[in-house]
RNA sequence: CGAUUCAGGCAGACUGUCGCGGGUCGGGAAAGCCGGCGCGAGGAAAGUCGGGACAGCACAGAGCACCAUACUUCUUAACAGGAAGGUGCCCGCAAGGGCAACAGCAAGUGCCACAGAAACAUACCGCCUUUAGGGGUAAGGGUGAAAACGCGAGGUAAGAGCUCACGCAUCGGGUGGCGACAUUCCGAUGAGGUAAACCUUAUGGGCUGCAAGUCCAAGUAUAGAGACAACGAAGCCUUCGGGCUUCAAGAGGGCUGCUCGUCCGCGUCUCAGGGUAGGGCGCUUGAGCCUGCGGGCGACCGCAGGUCUAGAGAAAUGACAGUCGCCCCGCAAGGGGAACAGAAUCCCGCUUAUACGUCUGGGUCGUAGC
RNA sequence: GGUCUCUUCGUCUAGUCUGGUCAGGACGUCAGGUUUUCAUCCUGGUAACUCGGGUUCAAAUCCCGGAGAGACUA
């Protein structure tokens, strides 16, 4: 079944206490620009889902309308990769939320960007593997 | 035609694909389902500097503080805003523009460093006079940011508004103006500055802000434990209603900041310790916008008709491609560029940012022609 | 979103209310001295009022506006 493009709200973590979760348990690694923060999680009761959190800071950029772009650039080119990533995640009935820190200082523009994010949902299905393979042998 | 100035407008348009937030309609038992339609950033959305609307709390009253404003008339829901006008200063050849904390140091107090004799009532040098002590004198000297109305003449022992002409300032009267104020009118006076120093006068001001507040659901705590104290005690007087004195208690809190006053209220201390999740409303129809007519120099006001134009909530309004228009480079092909900047309860202002941008209209100056 | 506060040598600060007399001090840094040399110590120098206007004879200080930091608030 074919992953549609898109990013409904419950695609996005809201919730104050998703997102102290997330920082609090969660691992971290970077890819220049991003700072990627993600947690694994089974949640039996809903489908699916790989959830988002964008986050530009105000130190970086102190107007507005640049912070904006950046996220909506982040959040388009995010749109358009997440396909693989929900592909190993079905397969395996896992959620996975995911946090994204902007740490550059310039505004990279939607080409370069897209090109980053295909190498951050390559990382993050490969750091997946790995976690999966250590948690399946603690289970034994 | 060029330069400049004032007023006002604009803040690229369209198409396709994918995507986001609300709304609405249809399908569906329902859904994080499917589809259609329509709406979705600004002139400053910014700074948060004024002022309101709205909301909660408070409000017997009085006084004192505190804060703000400060030429006049008008305008507005209101304002430290706006319009027109007056006065002073500054910029410009001009048109025109900018600034004013433009009430009061002729109510009181303070301050005016250094210098200087002296910084607000005083004579250092000098000049005149006198035997001397002393007296008169602000013309000259030096100091300073500021020093006795200025300048000329008369006058005098020397001088001095002491007198006169011209001018300056303040006050009073007259005249003009709704008024600020003006004045080629008349009279009087001639001893600084500073109120963005305290202050005086006049006017105004409750406090807090949508994270205000409110509803649903859930929960609940003036809970619990310990210690101490305790529903007053004693005495005196009495007209038997009560009053007075001493001891104990008189906690804590509201009424803007304080005081008076007033109200709630009735143990105190210690230990230990719960709670702030989530969702809905507030939330967009409003001092609204557009057009026309009328009134007013103008800000603005009145009437009529039309119109509905974002409403999020870890926070939507985007990405890519193409076409056309604008600007720059280039003979051309073609290449490059497009500022400041993102709603958060809502309005009215102000301030700041903004392209060597562009359009419309009025004026001034210069050049050329008629 | 709202309500406030602050900004002084390279760094930390005093002074701002109440305007004036060299903007003071510490650490640093530079030069000299002391020492065989280094450290310590001594002497001297260096260097600042966040920016733009205004009031005033005179502004770090008073007033207005901008910029940049920081705090509080569910």
């Amino acid at each position: 079944m074919a992953v549609k493009e898109n990013l409904p709200k419950y695609e996005r973590i809201c919730k104050e206490n998703d997102i102290q979760l997330l920082f609090d348990k969660g691992e971290g690694f970077s890819v220049y620009p991003f700072r990627v923060v993600f947690l694994f999680r089974r949640d039996e009761s809903r489908p699916v889902t790989c959830r988002l959190l964008v986050s530009v800071s105000k130190k970086r950029f102190h107007h507005a309308f640049k912070r904006n772009r950046v996220k909506r650039l982040i959040r388009e080119s995010w749109r358009k990769n997440k396909a693989s990533l929900y592909e190993i995640c079905q397969k395996d009935n896992i959620s996975v939320d995911v946090a994204l820190v902007y740490t550059a200082t310039v505004i990279h523009s939607y080409e370069e960007l897209f090109k980053k994010m295909q190498k951050v949902v390559h990382d993050l299905a490969k750091k997946y593997g790995s976690s999966h393979e250590t948690h399946s042998k603690n289970a034994r």
